[in-house]
DNA sequence: ATGAAAGCGCTAACAA
DNA sequence: TTGTTAGCGCTTTCAT
């Protein structure tokens, strides 16, 4: 009676599992937190209610009172450059969608929810900020596709938790997860040589993006010990039509070339196209190594041989210094670098 | 000097608002409400003292009054074939970029956030129906990746409000937005004999999929209308390798054919790839047409021919026709089909 | 049109 | 080890 009562009041609750137990609220509080200090033979009956009232806890209500959410912003956040077409485009990139998978396979672990969120414009930012500084997430992860974002500043000035996928542009005291891009591209310039290759170019991504920057110099540091002190290089911008553009010209001032480093696959992949259609032969006339190795390696013919970014890997890693962050908020920001791995396919 | 302390304490509630404005919280909270029956003096007032404080609302508590959370799931849900591949493979596809794209960028406007969800295993399904049925979303968007994915019939059973992109593959009471696949594949069909194509195949997608059935009726139908009764078909698997190996197989049993439809852009960009192994010049020898409008259609050479699924705008109405059951329960189940378009670019 | 007050479900002192 | 109790910040009757 009084059961079927409450069946049709709503979903049960601490109280309810309590009654059924014959214990108090607190108590089956503490069994459902794994709080030591509790009876094993009552943690028994209490699971019993749990199950028998097929109870299920209130993340609100559980909130209000810890100030914790459960949820963390993964936000894809841009330099506000073109706000229209950026959220199509950033959401489209098969790297965005690694860093998505990477994340939301580790959060599951904790119990931690992931809330998507696009920081395209100051006022998208400004939310975003609001959105996290009020508890509404414990944090935030933050994607930037642009070097001169100003929402890991924000963040850090506001005291809110964040953490970032690559090494912002200038120093700022916050977490982040990067890659040994320097060592990558020493993998791929010592693979180029290796196979023989003497005249050989780069095509870099933006260069006020510290990723470019480092996979420049670091390609240009071991083709210098390989002997090669001048590379030809033409600036891209990590997409494929600039990849295409960039190999015209690299083609038209060094015909002669054999070798290409592009510091990604999908402007290696214009790149293919390119030599394609001047009639180069890849790998025979022209070796191509990639960056990345996204999705557009396997998808581009010939396959890419390229520098692997374990990105997955390093999402879950972003996501895990977020959670120990917000855990201890007094630890100081933390940064892991992951080294990349060659893998050789058939461009080179 | 009270209110330095507060300031110490935490952010501002409606408490600190009221008092500021000299009025009680249940004013406050008629208008961040927006109820009518306040004075308009006293909304500027308080205005002025939500301005002043910076005060946010703290959603957890409204949610444990009001029931609401405020968040949807947003799942990718698939059959469970390959657990592990399938995160990896699933967040790549260009086609879920453009879903979440639209999906983000419709629920800012109503004040509602997207909780990024997986849902590829048992396990992961009865913790994605356990997240919103115990409130912690408000319902869900689905996604899935197979035919037979079971998510859709646990959320109806469940009593779970959720929407579905693309119609189940058996009929079930709940909504969904699709596309007139049948118009879309005449749209090509009509294209290909209007280029004068005589020697037509086509690439279908996994014939368990409704979506893959209707493009292969839709395109039989519209052909034999323009007198070809035979259309040669081979299936395929809606990627790029299956596009490719399919391709090869109509190559081999019609050698002539001077025309090609495949079910999707990825699968299309295979059949270039193969096309062109085989000495076939596009759109010279053969005309080719794709699917989808994804970025897959303007990243290949040529760029491709294609019929435009609008899924950004799919995957708002998606999101707008949960609010709207949501809002109002007892609304039985409605679906919204949109129109696609044809692109026309170099393939054909 | 406004305010007072109850209470949503939970956690965390504090007592016992 | 367990129970009692006081809120967390908000919405929402019910009075006024």
């Amino acid at each position: 009676m009084d059961d079927a009562l409450r069946a049709a009041v709503g979903p049960p609750t601490l109280e309810d599992v309590a009654r059924v137990a014959g214990v108090s609220r607190a108590t089956v509080s503490r069994v459902v937190n794994g709080t030591r200090n509790v009876d094993p033979r009552i943690q028994d009956t209490v699971r019993q209610a749990i199950a028998t009232t097929g109870y299920a806890l209130n993340r609100a209500a559980r909130s209000l009172v810890t100030r914790r959410t459960g949820n963390i912003a993964l936000v894809v956040s841009g330099a506000g450059a073109d706000a229209e077409s950026f959220s199509a485009g950033v959401f489209t990139d098969p790297f965005f969608g690694r860093v998505a998978a990477g994340v939301v396979k580790f959060l599951r672990t904790q119990g931690v929810h992931p809330v998507l969120m696009l920081a395209e414009t100051d006022d998208a930012r400004a939310d975003v900020l609001a959105y996290v500084r009020h508890g509404n997430a414990d944090g935030a992860l933050i994607v930037s596709t642009h070097a001169e974002d100003p929402l890991p500043a924000l963040f850090i000035d506001a005291g809110a938790h964040a953490v970032l996928f690559a090494r912002p542009a200038r120093p700022l005291p916050i977490s982040y997860v990067d890659l040994a891009h320097h060592t990558g591209a020493a993998l791929a310039a010592d693979h180029l040589a290796g196979r023989g290759r003497r005249r050989i170019a780069t095509i870099t991504g933006p260069l006020d993006v510290p990723a470019s920057q480092d996979r420049l110099t670091g390609f240009r540091d071991a083709m210098s010990r390989h002997g090669y002190p001048y590379i030809p290089i033409a600036e891209g911008d990590f997409r494929q039509d600039g990849g295409e553009l960039a190999m015209e010209r690299l083609l038209a001032e060094h015909p002669h070339l054999d070798g290409v480093f592009a510091a990604n696959d999908l402007m290696a992949q214009g790149a293919l196209l390119t030599l394609h259609n001047h009639g180069r032969r890849v790998p025979d006339d022209v070796a191509v190594v990639g960056f990345d190795d996204s999705s557009a390696a396997v998808a581009s013919r010939p396959q890419l041989t390229t520098v692997r970014q374990p990105v997955e890997l390093m999402a879950a890693e972003m996501a895990r210094l977020l959670l120990a962050r917000i855990e201890n908020p007094e630890q100081p920001p933390r940064s892991t670098i992951f080294e990349p791995t060659l893998v050789v396919r058939q461009s080179a």
